[in-house]
DNA sequence: CAAGATTCCAACCTGGACGTTGGAGATTCA
DNA sequence: TGAATCTCCAACGTCCAGGTTGGAATCTTG
């Protein structure tokens, strides 16, 4: 039978992905990745080194696949609403990306990829600045603080799902629910960016 | 030498909130707990059961402690700005509890002493309905789900310092900065929840 | 004071997780 | 074809964490 590496990189990867999610980077284990990806253990070492750097390759591709998507379905920003809407729904269709991000700032210490990423939202922060000075958005308040605040207005409801639940009685699982805190999310990001008149 | 079981019983607990708070559960061991604490692990299990009820006990007397500080702080609905602004100077100045939250929300499952505290947040959300009727509060949010953004609009700084860092590019270290960030939740707020003219 | 209960600790047991290794099957290329 | 290389895996070594136990020191109670 022939090899297929490029398969079974992927199956690793996507089982890294699945615990890492689940369990975070303390209560995921080498050995459950390797079972679940049907690969052996050792596999995991040879192609991705330790067990942060696997963590580590995981999240940047997870971070890659929301800034292509945001790229290719994230309205303009004289539509801020839908602008945050649209984060809003690649979170609720990947929820993984929350959890490893959370994961991430809990292990405290640089963020993997830090310098790249952090120009990535600079550039970010300039097209909201940029649109503050012209007027399609509101300028009272500064334009980083801004683009920080309406990531968490669509990340938050992800992030602590206990608090949600709590709070609104809801778990959100339904279509019908997340079509609810869509549109809350959305009224909420006219609110504290849209130009008042 | 006399026996100080009620010291010994809260250095532990101080020792372990410490740990929890940095290393989460998976990452916390009971023998760093004791060792940090001066006393033996045993006593650990003696007193508080095993890992998962200790995490439980910590947790329910930091948000315990929150609802205290918010009681005897917190200002009234008519100035949501400043009620808001409260939330996030608890955090600032305890940030063990984001992250012990953070933690339980990945963890999964029912939250710790989950009736109780929906309870306690049910009555909040009952005097913010109350205030948008009477019109101290817009009425444009739904009032769970309002409570629940201000929540996140006062803790997201804590829960991903990470991401606040690089879209900032300020880690919120300095008094300055941390008043800048606080002045940006106050308006914030504003722009949810105060009544538009 | 003496017997029993309580607090405390050093040492231990057991299981499991990280990371490695020796070698077997598959592939490539001279 | 056959030697070198690459992919894969079962089994292992080592360390460490959760949780327990036997017994010493201290307190309490009659």
């Amino acid at each position: 039978m022939a090899w297929d590496t490029q398969e079974t990189r992927r199956r690793l990867q996507q089982a890294a992905c699945t615990e890492f999610t689940a369990h975070g980077p303390d209560g995921t284990t080498m050995e459950r990745i390797a079972a679940l990806a049907g690969i052996n253990k050792e596999r995991l070492y040879n192609y991705f080194g330790d067990k942060r750097r696997l963590f580590e390759t995981v999240l940047i591709a997870e971070l890659e696949k929301l800034a292509i998507s945001l790229g290719a379905n994230a309205p303009g920003l004289e539509n801020i609403g839908e602008y945050t809407g649209c984060i809003f729904d690649y979170h609720a269709e990947h929820p993984q990306l929350v959890r490893l991000l959370l994961w991430e700032g809990l292990a405290g210490g640089a963020a993997v990829n830090e310098v790249a990423r952090a120009a990535h939202y600079q550039r970010t922060v300039a097209t909201f600045a940029e649109a503050q000075r012209d007027g399609t958005l509101c300028n009272d308040l500064d334009p980083a603080k801004l683009v920080f605040l309406l990531i968490g207005l669509a990340a938050w409801w992800f992030a602590v799902p206990q608090l949600a639940r709590m709070v609104t009685g809801s778990n959100g699982g339904t279509l019908q629910q997340r079509n609810l805190r869509r549109a809350c999310v959305v009224r909420a990001a006219q609110h504290l960016a849209s130009p008042h008149p």
